[in-house]
DNA sequence: CAAGAGTCCTACATTACATCA
DNA sequence: GCTGATGTAATGTAGGACTCT
């Protein structure tokens, strides 16, 4: 048939992240498919792998007897939650049924460092995880399935984030960059049409540098050094102000700022 | 073949808890 | 010890892709 799951995956991951903004980090996806693609895998092998493991549902009596029994040797289970749950026997807010052992409220485990290095370290080869890598890294650690997935999510997410304030940052610097070359082009502008509403200013001065104008952008480069390094679209159309007829010299530099 | 239901996965938003200053 | 800020585990939801009927 058919598309191996692993394949759907990433190929959910990367044709969301082309119509979204996603990570590029994502990528990395193929060479870790790479190394599963030799798997077995096909529907009917996965599905009764997915039925006795539902990492969706909500950790069942069986699955903490299961897992979540060992799924925290390792982790630190604050103190304070025990309390909270004594706080609030109730469950609060909706989350009344089968939770671990009777204890209502969620508890939040913190992943112990091991946890979180081996997790980083499988983060940083792939972003995502098909069913078989999550089982594998999720008895690796001894937490459930669904904590790695959690687990995998919520990275993703601050990858983006940190990502987002990249690239907003960049947008920042950037547009303060245009602000200041629109602010010079201005003044260029500005100059030149000093300079073409009185003509015999510049019938006075001692034929300056050669002016250069870049055919691609059409910007003056002002001074020597300009010339000396154009910048670099073509090749730059030198222009003298003492060439015939002086007009149509201004009127060629009379150009909008772009 | 098309349509609809079911399943699975993901991103995203939000909540709730843990920790620290 | 209390409190607000911060980090993050966990939850809920919506949407897309796929399979099956």
């Amino acid at each position: 048939m058919l598309v191996e799951k692993e394949d759907l995956g990433l190929s959910l991951s990367l044709r969301s992240s082309s119509s979204e903004n996603r990570h590029p980090l994502q990528m990395n996806l193929m060479a870790w498919n790479d190394l599963f693609a030799s798997t077995e895998r096909s529907s009917e092998t996965i599905r009764p792998f997915l039925k006795g493991i539902d990492v969706n549902r909500k950790p069942s009596t069986a699955d903490c007897e299961d897992e979540a029994g060992i799924s925290s040797p390792n982790s630190t289970v604050s103190s304070v939650s025990g309390k909270r749950s004594e706080r609030e026997p109730s469950g609060g807010d909706g989350m009344s049924d089968d939770e671990d052992g009777g204890e209502t409220s969620r508890k939040k485990l913190r992943l112990s460092k091991e946890q979180s290095a081996v997790l980083e370290e499988s983060f940083k080869e792939h972003t995502t995880l098909n069913p078989k890598q999550k089982l594998a890294l999720s008895k690796q650690l001894n937490l459930r399935p669904r904590q790695v997935e959690v687990w995998f999510q919520n990275r993703r997410a601050r990858t983006k984030l940190k990502q987002t304030e990249v690239d907003c940052e960049l947008m920042k610097r950037c547009c303060e960059s245009l602000k200041e070359e629109n602010r010079r082009l201005q003044k260029e502008v500005q100059e030149l049409r000093a300079l073409k509403l009185s003509p015999h200013l510049y019938m006075h001065m001692t034929p300056p540098t050669t002016l250069t104008l870049c055919p691609s952008c059409e910007r003056v480069a002002a001074n020597v050094s300009d010339q000396a390094a154009p910048h670099r679209h073509h090749a730059p159309i030198s222009i003298s102000p003492w060439a015939q007829p002086a007009a149509p010299f201004i009127r060629a530099l009379d150009v909008a700022p772009h």
